[in-house]
DNA sequence: GTCTATAGGCCGATAGAC
DNA sequence: GTCTATCGGCCTATAGAC
């Protein structure tokens, strides 16, 4: 809401934090300590611990397109392609962390169903996001399938199937079940396709 | 290890709790009420609550040729559609909780991921499990496919979908997005048998 | 093996000075 | 808006009687 340079150190701080050690091991002194203020000052901008976490959701949810979607649209100009860019940039994130990368909003979503409403509508608006940008892409090909494709299951699949390999990497601390999950995605995609126009 | 209806208590309390409200938030003193002791006992069986936790990853374990996979292929002769079998039980889980179910282990996995070691070799030995038991369905049907088909990334995809379109049902509350990927999954596997010898 | 009782610590949240 | 100081509570874990 209100552009308040503490406000968004606190925001980044728990981001990060909640992303890391999770939403209940995450304590609100940790939180002011990593953005350089004490409980008191957070307290000033968030009145709960859940409503930070609701700014966290939200502050998700405006970097889906610039810091997710963007980057990866950016390095083809094959909509079909862009797809496999965003699950490669997932790649790399496991990759780059030494399979400490766990999504952070399926994380989130995990703990917090059936705990906090509030903040399970803005995980569900996360989601619904997320497909509906790689929905566009399918759409954008429409026409190199072979026939009517539902390009809203297709977009389900692909969040289902980035986030359930995201979690089998992490676990078996391996990028095997990723890269083995993401070629089945890939074949199941090409199959959908005409022939002479491959991904 | 030791057969003590106290300790199956406690495990059994502690399986539901963890999965109902997660980990972080069960607190030992409502494992052991719901266990029917005080906490004082249950430290008796476990020197901690990290030890109690691997316990129910190794009950999980146990239970998930009797529990999970023998109810499912028992409904069926086909092999293939034995895994189907399969996600259509955690379909059922979904609804017959009213959205509320999420995956146990998937849960516990990101949730005490790059926490807790020990329960993490646990949680993989929970998948690899899974993923071995739907393999073994997919060699059975081996002649059916018209190639050779990577059984070991079919079962990989097929715990991808299982644990995102769960994950999914839950954050939206609605069965569609878990339909949707499932049905997806269904086209890929038809996708790979020779024509007239469908699922 | 189960109990009572409690240690010792950290947490979320609040009050109020500046 | 940020600080100091602290409340009240709950947590994991322990000690020791029975």
């Amino acid at each position: 809401m209100t552009a308040s340079p503490t406000r968004d150190a606190l925001v980044d701080a728990a981001r990060d934090l909640f992303a890391e050690r999770g939403y209940e091991r995450t304590t609100l002194s940790q939180v002011a300590g990593a953005a350089g203020v004490l409980t008191g000052s957070l307290y000033h901008f968030f009145p709960s611990k859940s409503k930070l976490l609701e700014a966290v959701l939200e502050s998700y949810l405006g970097g889906l397109d610039p810091l997710v979607m963007a980057p990866a649209f950016a390095r083809s100009d094959d909509p079909v392609e862009q797809v496999f860019e965003v699950l490669a940039d997932y790649r790399g994130r496991v990759l780059s962390t030494n399979f400490a990368y766990r999504c952070p909003i399926g994380s989130l979503a995990l703990e917090i169903a059936n705990e906090d409403d509030r903040a399970c509508r803005l995980v569900d608006a996360n989601f619904s996001a997320w497909k509906a940008a790689i929905r566009s892409r399918f759409e954008l090909a429409r026409k190199r399938f072979t026939k009517d494709v539902d390009t809203d299951a297709l977009a389900a699949l692909a969040l289902t199937v980035m986030e359930g390999a995201v979690m089998q990497a992490a676990v078996q601390r391996s990028i095997e079940p990723f890269d083995l999950s993401i070629s089945q995605f890939r074949n199941y995609v090409n199959s959908l396709m005409k022939k002479g126009s491959p991904i």
